[in-house]
RNA sequence: GCGCCAGUAGCUCAGCUGGAUAGAGCAACUGCCUUCUAAGCAGUAGGUCGGGGGUUCGAGUCCCUCCUGGCGUGCCA
């Protein structure tokens, strides 16, 4: 479907045209003075400076050439602004092809692309913490969004299972256990089926190896350990194998609860296979070239304003780095899927890094130059008081304690309410508890940092998921309560509540748009705040159910079901849904 | 040092390619439930848009400069 704002553009331009002017200044654009007009245009102010006369004069005679019948109201005002009205007939038509088209008509601009979002990062023998929590819902969201829009999508976790990382867990369970059996070089036997650790020990040993990360005889025994495993050192590979075993399912579960998937679960190791022959590749043509002991892929740009210093692509110890699994998974990528867009949803302080692997990746040809590399970096959150977010003893908190945190208090108030009945309260406490986490992160705009502040995401009014909940859930007793409404047809506004309604409606697929071209989930949140809003006055000021005169009853309910369906399908793809009751 | 980002109401934030009177929410105060869920709606009060220059008929928005804060800047991820 067109936009509404292209149509009316269209005309408006074929009016400057017939008056004689220039059809670039024909733009229309929603009014910001929606006490006077729900459109306007402005074009006329600037063509006055082209053609040397009062835009109140142009103004007037672009209006002359408006079809009349297509507004209730189009003016021309001082100093030369063209103020325009929607007729009743046109918003009805445009809202009930909305109605019947599939996703209200939006465009799918996405249509044949593919798309591979990487978000998620979760690291293997650690557990999720708030630090990933944000590239989660945001990754997600415009994953959503971008199937939404036409793309096909794959969404990739890639883990972080390779580095130091698991060098330094490997060093740390040496010493506390030197007699495995992983550790004897000349052990030639199956290693045990069962994990020399519980999750919960995993998850003691990689801190403690890391704050040993200072210790030089440590750093070193961990630095060999991680050569060794990308070399393929059988015991430290089933150590590994323990690690994942006992990580996945639990980073599983709690992206499950956060109603978080992957397509794909691959990971920083999943990459290492394309390595080798990468890299000598890249020396092979001289693209990497040694540089301070290590080989590194120059990247500056003359255009640089400034220092951009080369991607490391093997350390000088001759292990790989992250900028090296980066970018062979870009290799592994291209070749199994060819996407047209690698979207990598990361905190924003690793801005640098992927501009390194971007030109990298295109400079030696890893990815085509069509495809579109995007990096969107996110803030970070902090606690209520704008500082970095710990617990009371100084550590990190864990995304599970967050998100336990959030459901207790939530709870807390569905109980308190008696809307629903016992057996309903987890379920719903569920879902209005994800919604007010999500909500509350997807409504700033992902490079921005925020304050995480429980209380006031959770709140039951204002701008907060459970307010846009709240609204969908009063929309569905009112259609639940008057039956079989969806082959019911939109009907011109009845009253000024509902031709807002309509209006908002109308907004629907340019902010889809925007929310894609953007990567702004924001957008889609700013939008159903607004949505829910009209529609909370329409039914406050509308006695719909009441209404005697049926055909006017059956228009309300059409307007009820079309922006409950709207709605519904905007914090879908926020990544939330909405209970029955609340 | 260099680079990037931010500074808008007491607090948390919107403000799309410059356009008419800078918008919400929270907090404060005031109305509206025998009427479709008051987790709602309506209203009052609150701002020299960090400071100073400039471009423009017009600047929160563009340019310059200064101040403040955050982040990044070769072998962690």
């Amino acid at each position: 479907m067109n936009k509404i704002l292209d149509i009316i553009t269209a005309k408006m331009q074929q009016a400057f045209i017939d008056a004689g002017y220039d059809a670039s200044f024909g733009r229309v654009t929603v009014s910001n003075r929606p006490d006077l007009c729900e459109y306007q245009c402005n074009g006329a102010l600037s063509a006055a400076k082209q053609y040397k006369c009062a835009p109140i004069a142009i103004a007037n005679a672009v209006v002359e050439k408006l079809d009349a019948n297509d507004y209730s109201l189009v003016e021309a005002v001082m100093p030369g602004f063209i103020n325009l009205k929607l007729s009743g007939g046109f918003l009805r038509n445009y809202l009930d092809e909305m109605r019947t088209s599939p996703d209200f008509g939006v465009e799918k601009v996405g249509a044949g692309k593919s798309a591979v979002v990487d978000y998620g990062g979760a690291n293997v023998a650690k557990p999720l913490h708030i630090g990933h929590l944000r590239p989660a819902i945001i990754g997600e969201s415009l994953k959503r969004l971008h199937k939404f829009m036409g793309y096909d999508t794959i969404g990739d976790v890639h883990l972080g299972d390779w580095g130091l990382q698991m060098g330094l867990i490997i060093a740390e369970l040496h010493e506390r256990q030197p007699e495995l059996p992983y550790f004897d070089p000349d052990f030639t036997g199956d290693y045990p089926a069962e994990s020399p650790f519980t999750l919960t020990e995993l998850e003691e040993i990689y801190p403690t190896a890391s704050s040993k990360k200072s210790d030089p005889v440590f750093a070193e025994k961990a630095h060999t350990a991680t050569y060794e495993l990308q070399q393929g050192r059988r015991g430290y590979r089933a150590i590994w194998d323990h690690i994942m075993g006992v990580s996945l399912p639990d980073l599983r579960r709690i992206y499950g609860v956060l109603d978080v998937h992957f397509e794909k679960w691959l990971g920083e190791s999943d990459a290492d296979p394309y390595i080798p022959a990468m890299v000598s590749d890249l020396k092979e043509r001289g693209i990497a070239v040694q540089s301070e002991g290590a080989w590194v892929i120059p990247v500056a740009e003359d255009t640089d304003k400034k220092d951009v210093p080369p991607m490391i692509l093997v350390k000088s110890d001759g292990s790989a780095i992250y900028a090296t699994t980066d970018l062979a998974t870009m290799v592994q990528r291209m070749q199994d899927w060819n996407p047209d867009k690698m979207l990598y949803v990361t905190d924003k302080r690793q801005n640098l890094h992927f501009e390194q692997v971007f030109r990298a990746a295109k400079k030696s040809g890893i990815v085509k130059a069509e495809t579109e590399l995007q990096h969107v970096g996110h803030g970070t959150m902090n606690g209520a008081d704008g500082k970095p977010f710990k617990t009371r003893d100084g550590g990190v908190l864990r995304l599970e304690t967050l998100i336990s945190d959030m459901t207790d208090f939530v709870r807390s108030k569905v109980v308190e309410n008696k809307i629903v009945g016992e057996d309903e309260v987890e379920a719903t406490t569920a879902k209005i508890a994800l919604a007010a986490l999500k909500y509350g992160d997807l409504s700033n705009q992902p490079t921005k940092d925020y304050n995480f502040d429980l209380e006031r995401f959770a709140a039951f009014e204002g701008n907060t998921g459970p307010y846009i909940l709240y609204t969908i859930v009063r929309i569905k007793s009112i259609l639940a309560r008057y039956g079989d409404w969806k082959h019911l047809s939109i009907q011109e506004p009845a009253n000024p509540e509902a031709k807002e309604l309509m209006l908002t409606i109308t907004k629907f697929g340019p902010t889809m748009e925007s929310a894609l071209s953007n990567l702004a989930p924001n957008m889609i949140c700013a939008y159903i705040y607004e949505l829910a809003g009209t529609a909370n006055k329409f039914y406050h000021e509308t006695p719909i159910l009441k209404e005697e005169n049926e055909q006017l009853k059956a228009g309300y309910i059409a307007l009820m079901g079309l922006t409950k369906e709207i709605l519904e399908t905007c914090i879908e793809l926020l990544g939330f849904e909405a209970p029955e009751k609340m």
